[in-house]
RNA sequence: GGGGCCGUAGUUCAGUUGGUUAGAAUGCCUGACUGUCGAUCAGGAGGUCGCGAGUUCGAGUCUCGUCGGCCCCGCCA
């Protein structure tokens, strides 16, 4: 028989009574009862409940064992009677009548308990993620996050892309987020990079005649995280394709996402084929550029109808230039006067000076500012919003972007307190057409508004006779449920359309040259028209498992401040490590208190 | 770098206008119990109320500072 196990703890049932068998795995429950002791016997596969009769020699020991020890038992499979059996599991119709009994591995008293699903702080959990990792949530989300990357290449490989590695030592990269940095022993105080994405190398294998890429590749940025940001390091699912238009890739996309999603998830998907919203469409209706399309409350625009209203807030608003805008909410105007009211703290809290709302309710027009609005006003704004007795408006006004972004947040607050955010939904869309350069108001100079290696549409007659700022990129990005999982573009690989662009951005020919010297060079011999994305791996675990957090998906992840409190990391190196890689410490000077 | 919220038993939390010996649940330890499946029952241990200073006759509670955690802004081509 083998040393540990004939079968794992999730396998046997019914047609297996009166096999003899060996089990191994962690104690997960215990009931005692003097006379008849039950385990619960947990491994990977599932559980199944032991008994252990009192005339054993290792009962005592059995019964004084902690949970999560880690025990070998062998014995026969024994059906229950019909009232003891367990419909809950899987193996509840039979049990194991111990015969032999063996600890392989004592646990000490637990930081937290593993089996149950209960709320624990964050840093025990990441301190013991071995033990939070046995638990059934995280255990289920790192099995689904091996179906994801597994059902990827498994859809990628049958369309007919091939998955390539490319560099983790590489060079820092010019722009984007900070990098991080590795010295060389050898090139005294020259730095690798790790790669914040293979963004230069997977167009070079487009240049070098590969047509279709995709890689489940490690990205690297030294940036501060967020619930959906992984601190260091995250996945991509990096993707380039040769001779394509930006539909053709949007289709590979599609194909991909909706299969993730219908297999691995019971979501209810919007469409096989995602809408395109404009990024300037997306800004007014949502007030971002990842708009949540699983619920309406668009922002409508109101601008005008408030030309000479009596409101001073809103009449001034609309002289200087500004907007003003309204959010409907169906059949809230009943709500008490608290959801009003925490909706404008909401609003302020995020910086607004107020959020003036009406209600129609009981055939009048409610709340703090109707009295200034004329019957006129009234007319347009029922007639431009659809409000009928029973709903209630949100106003915003102000400097329309911040209007807007003010109000795409508002948006989502109602959103979430209406309830109208449907869990079991996934909404797709793309946003399309971003602008290619912005206006940076700190340095007053045009910057390139995303990634400098886009097409700018229109090509280069457009660079150089439009107004840099009306200029559209083929630039998009990828929005589930209001997170952006993805960005990506139809790339410029014309070499004199990317001197006049970073020109426009204010640099030279040689600062093309030098910052990107392998595209450049590779776009002079022959260079493919390409495009590519990369779909956030880590996000799309997030949303197919429903978890708040990115750290959620991850099996070790960094805490907020990018540390590993379990394995110690960063931690301090010897000075022979320094010595050898020719770097001196130098700590920035002490506060004093 | 900035803002918000939170720090009370191993853990999750309660703790009144500042007032006697800081509570509950769960976990842990001991005991009882032959059919449970979150077993049950009885008993016990477990706390520098994050840390420091201040106000006060008296601080878990009020004030200031500080440290830590999470969330957000900045940042993320």
């Amino acid at each position: 028989m083998h040393p540990f196990r004939t079968h794992t703890c999730g396998q046997l049932r019914k047609e297996d009574v009166g096999q003899n068998v060996k089990l191994s795995g962690w104690v997960h429950r215990k009931r005692d009862h003097g006379g008849v002791l039950f385990y619960d016997l947990r491994d990977h596969y599932g559980i199944t409940q032991i008994v252990i009769n009192p005339d054993k020699d290792f009962f005592d020991e059995a019964e004084h064992l902690r949970l999560e020890s880690v025990v070998t038992v062998e014995g026969a499979v024994v059906a229950r009677d019909g009232d003891t059996v367990n419909p809950d599991i899987a193996t509840g119709e039979i049990e194991i009548d111990c015969q032999k009994f063996h600890v392989e591995s004592e646990a000490d008293q637990l930081p937290f308990p593993v089996n149950q699903e209960l709320e624990y702080p964050e840093d025990v959990r990441l301190a013991n993620r071995f033990l939070d990792l046995r638990k059934e949530r995280l255990h289920k989300n790192m099995l689904l996050r091996s179906q994801v990357a597994q059902l990827t290449r498994k859809h990628m490989t049958e369309r007919g892309f091939t998955e390539y590695h490319t560099p983790i030592l590489t060079s820092s990269s010019p722009e984007g987020a900070r990098d991080y940095l590795v010295p060389s022993r050898v090139y005294p105080g020259h730095f690798y990079a790790l790669p914040q994405a293979p963004q230069q190398f997977k167009q070079l294998l487009m240049v070098s005649g590969f047509d279709k890429y995709f890689q489940i590749a490690p990205c690297f940025r030294d940036e501060d995280s967020r619930a959906d940001r992984s601190p260091g390091e995250f996945y991509q699912i990096d993707v380039e394709m040769s001779f394509v238009t930006q539909e053709d890739l949007f289709h590979e996309i599609e194909l991909l996402t909706v299969r993730l999603f219908k297999e691995l998830s019971n979501k209810e998907i919007n469409a096989e084929q995602f809408p395109h919203i404009p990024y300037r469409e997306s800004m007014e209706k949502y007030g971002n550029d990842k708009p949540d399309l699983r619920f309406g409350l668009e922002l409508i625009e109101a601008t005008d109808i408030f030309s000479n209203c009596e409101l001073k807030v809103f009449k001034s608003q609309v002289e200087s230039g500004g907007a003003v805008k309204v959010i409907r909410a169906e059949g809230v105007a009943d709500q008490p006067r608290k959801f009003f009211d925490d909706a404008e703290k909401f609003a302020k809290n995020e910086g607004a000076k107020g959020l003036a709302w009406i209600a129609l309710r009981e055939g009048e027009w409610k709340g703090p500012i109707v009295k200034f609005l004329s019957e006129e006003e009234k007319a347009a704004l029922a007639e431009r919003t659809g409000a009928v007795e029973g709903d209630a408006l949100f106003f915003g006004a102000g400097d329309r972007k911040t209007t807007n972004e003010l109000l795409g947040k508002v948006r989502v607050y109602l959103g979430n307190a209406i309830g109208l955010i449907d869990p079991n939904k996934a909404h797709f869309c793309w946003i399309v057409d971003f602008p290619m350069f912005e206006y940076n108001e700190e340095e007053k100079k045009v910057d390139f508004s995303h990634n400098p290696f886009s097409m700018p549409q229109g090509g280069l007659e457009a660079l150089e006779k439009e107004d840099p700022l009306n200029i559209l990129a083929f630039q998009y990005d990828l929005v589930c449920n209001g997170v952006e999982l993805s960005s990506g573009a139809v790339r410029n690989h014309r070499p004199e359309i990317m001197i006049k662009a970073f020109e426009i951005a204010g640099y030279d020919e040689h600062t093309v040259k030098s910052k990107f010297p392998a595209l450049w060079n590779a776009f002079h011999f022959g260079a493919p028209p390409h495009a590519g994305i990369a779909p956030g791996f880590d996000r799309i675990v997030m949303l197919l498992a429903d978890e708040p957090n990115i750290r959620e998906v991850i099996a070790f992840p960094l805490n907020q401040r990018a540390q590993d409190v379990m394995m110690n990391a960063p931690s301090e190196v010897t000075e022979k490590q320094l010595k050898e890689l020719h770097l001196q410490i130098k700590l920035p000077p002490k506060v004093e208190v």
